[in-house]
DNA sequence: GCCGAAATGTACTAACTGGATCATTTCGTT
DNA sequence: AACGAAATGATCCAGTTAGTACATTTCGGC
């Protein structure tokens, strides 16, 4: 397929070079930020010219917000094949917490967009729908346990899964977004892999311990 | 003795006009970002002109640099007044806690620098001393509270403040840092003063709990 | 009051950078 | 095989921006 391109000249062919032009380009600004990506720089790391990003994206910032719903797409792959319908509330929770928070350690430049985004203020994030979307699926799920928890009698009254989400969200993304400072200035044991196994297992126990209603057993 | 200045002239005054440009350069650097933030728009916003800018701080890397330690200085000034050494440990540590969440959201310029550096791997942080001195503070006071808590038996072995003091900074700074994305996703409830409340709180709990000895009681 | 260094004002520039212009090639449709 | 629209290449441009050159003023010490 690729082999006329091969012989001579060119062939046409929109959506590989669309595909090309916002991998590299969700690289460069996870990178570099908004303003500190330059075009040129996304265009010479691509198969194609500058010409075809203003083609395609007509802007930087067209460009900045097609990579940055690329980014929660990769991210949102994922995230599928974790079912925990099948596990107690509290193996099911401990499970998506240990989840989510590999799951950012592994998607570094979705980390930094959304770091980036919230430079911005989060003022492209708002206007994209697909993004909305993903994550209310998240709080589904986390809700879903909440409530499987509550008339098992394991958890307390009264959770919020989305304060749950904000706390689970929190430590697992700073864990990368702050890694650098973090690491500075305190050194980088914590990022080790032991130290991350303890940390998100201090994660995982702290979650747990605030939605477990009074009394009941710790797991172990 | 500004009087000679506004007589006609000007008055020399050295530490003033740093300390003008320094103050106008942290709000556009945390406003803007590094790259996003325009020499020539802190220049017209102080009182005296770009000349200086490059007189007194070199580069606009410089005065970024400068502005950083800035940001950190102006934070450190309100974190002396929190004395603990007279609560019981885990009074001592619900207060640290529930302060440390407050003095981030006290301070959003100081977090938005720290975004900014970590979008740049903290590279310009990592050669602050200043920076690093403070910091190790924190844990002291921290690791205090652990060891008087374990001599009175309250807590259990084994707890790593650096571990404790990451997961209490997780939270207070995302809280602040990711506000933007994350209301922008689910709504801004927990931004209210009675959502933060509860997320204060529910930190506090979340810390407690790991920190504290297995069948020891939870304070009411 | 004078002198040299420090401090400040004014105007300029060289390079960068987002974006545009113009021309050419591919390719499905007829 | 011809035609028109879509896709791509090559080059250029105008505004921006970090940084500078040059001139002038202030001020402490003598």
């Amino acid at each position: 397929m690729t082999t006329d391109a091969e012989r001579r000249g060119w062939t046409q062919n929109p959506e590989a070079v669309k595909q090309d032009i916002l991998a590299v380009a969700l690289e460069e600004f996870a990178a570099n930020g908004l303003s500190g990506t330059r075009v040129d720089a996304i265009a010479s790391r691509t198969r194609t010219s500058k010409r075809m990003i203003y083609y395609y994206f007509k802007d930087k910032l067209g460009l900045y917000t097609q990579a940055l719903e690329a980014a929660y797409l990769k991210v949102r792959e994922g995230e599928a094949s974790l079912d925990l319908d099948h596990l107690p509330p509290q193996e099911a929770l401990a499970r998506l917490v240990a989840f989510t928070f590999d799951h950012h350690r592994k998607n570094p430049d979705f980390i930094r967009m959304v770091m980036i985004e919230n430079i911005h203020n989060a003022e492209n994030l708002a206007e994209s729908q697909v993004i909305r979307d993903m994550n209310v699926a998240a709080i589904e799920k986390l809700s879903d346990i909440c409530h499987r928890g509550q008339e098992a009698g394991v958890f307390r009254d009264g959770l919020d899964p989305v304060a749950l989400h904000w706390q689970i969200s929190a430590v697992s993304f700073f864990n990368m977004s702050n890694r650098p400072s973090f690491s500075a200035i305190f050194g980088g044991d914590l990022f080790e892999e032991s130290g991350q196994e303890a940390i998100r297992q201090q994660t995982v126990d702290s979650i747990l311990a605030i939605v477990c209603a009074k009394g009941a057993q710790p797991r172990d």
